[in-house]
DNA sequence: GGTGCCATGTAACGCGTTACATGATTAT
DNA sequence: ATAATCATGTAACGCGTTACATGGCACC
């Protein structure tokens, strides 16, 4: 959704091409670096913008270089734009593929949890490092924002951090109990909302 | 790719049916308030899987009951299960939405950056209050790893609000900044690597 | 006979990616 | 010439979602 509400604000801001909105989008999440958008994308993500009628092809020009596209933003698009600022950002869940590891080693014991901890936190560390980097080439005077942008994403990764030094303290006593496997076949049938199924 | 491997991953356990990979899956990732997974989901895996030649159908058991299409793993799909298992999570950024809005509602005027602001804090707040409540509701002495998941998402939502302070305290700051546009149009041609374009 | 679980799918769509393909302009 | 940027797209795939569709079993 991102991307699609992206596009639609800069086209929000002035008429602009393609090509433009790659560049503009780029530039607004700090560049390739943070979040790379594949011109591929910007340009279906257009032809859906426009068959739903949030914006138009507003014209074409040459201006003696390549041809260019003018998107313009609609009514329609205007107001889908204002409901997106308006309504909150959903927190999501993220999926987290590293616990999944953690579970499947911890309950087939093919592999030993502890590797899997230690490579993550490599992993973190090294990523840290990188982010911290990154961060202290960026000027203050000049990008402030993408100063914020590199100090959110070094929190997240201290968090994460810091997570996993409890996982490991409590690593042994994960292992102890029985693996979270779905509850054992509940008998056939109709339990119903008010009966109370081999009540205490 | 989580989904794809956790399955391989159960299946690699023992061999089973779609509707018990189901029930695993959403076990192992903590219930479906964590992470709901679709029937749908987990069929078309299975497929893809299977196509890959990762898995094969085993049998097909009546037992009495409706048909249960038992998967196995085969040797190349144990092969891949391996390597998952040793390669690092990839970190990836979170492609915020949130920054988007902000750094759009600065360069656009349209919209007040401070209300979008404080939306979302009351969101984190409210998410925060969810979670909370529902560690209080776990019992650790039989879901220490449900426990964990959700100390996790609520350090994460607690370094989001601490990062929303900080830019709280600079958005006037970043509002005084230029909007970071793509760079003004270099001149067409050839730059090349070791050329200092309009050097100082 | 209805409710509800067990069990399996298909079709269509949304979003994103990789890879491929085209062509014009301009500085060197 | 050729390298590099400007500019636009298509095709195929991967993953995930929503919605739809089917049918057996068993309890009450």
């Amino acid at each position: 959704m991102s991307v699609k509400f992206g596009l639609l604000g800069l086209i929000g801001q002035k008429p602009r091409h393609g090509y433009e909105l790659h560049a503009a989008f780029t530039a607004i999440v700090g560049g390739e670096d943070n979040w790379e958008v594949k011109p591929a994308q910007i340009y279906t993500t257009l032809n859906r913008l426009k068959e739903q009628g949030l914006i138009i092809e507003e014209s074409i020009l040459q201006e003696g270089g390549p041809e260019k596209v003018i998107y313009a933003i609609t009514p329609e698009g205007l107001a889908e734009l204002e409901d997106w600022f308006l309504s909150p950002v959903s927190i999501e869940r993220q999926k987290d593929e590293f616990f999944i590891k953690m579970m499947l080693a911890i309950a087939s014991g093919q592999v030993d949890p502890y590797k899997i901890l230690y490579a993550q936190r490599g992993n973190l560390y090294r990523e840290l490092h990188q982010l911290t980097a990154n961060k202290l080439s960026l000027n203050p005077a000049e990008s402030l924002a993408y100063l914020m942008l590199a100090e959110q994403a070094i929190m997240h990764v201290e968090a994460d951090l810091r997570w996993l030094d409890m996982l490991e303290a409590r690593l042994d006593d994960i292992r102890k109990q029985p693996i979270p496997e779905p509850a054992p076949k509940k008998p056939r049938g109709r339990p119903a909302k008010g009966i109370k199924e081999d009540g205490q």
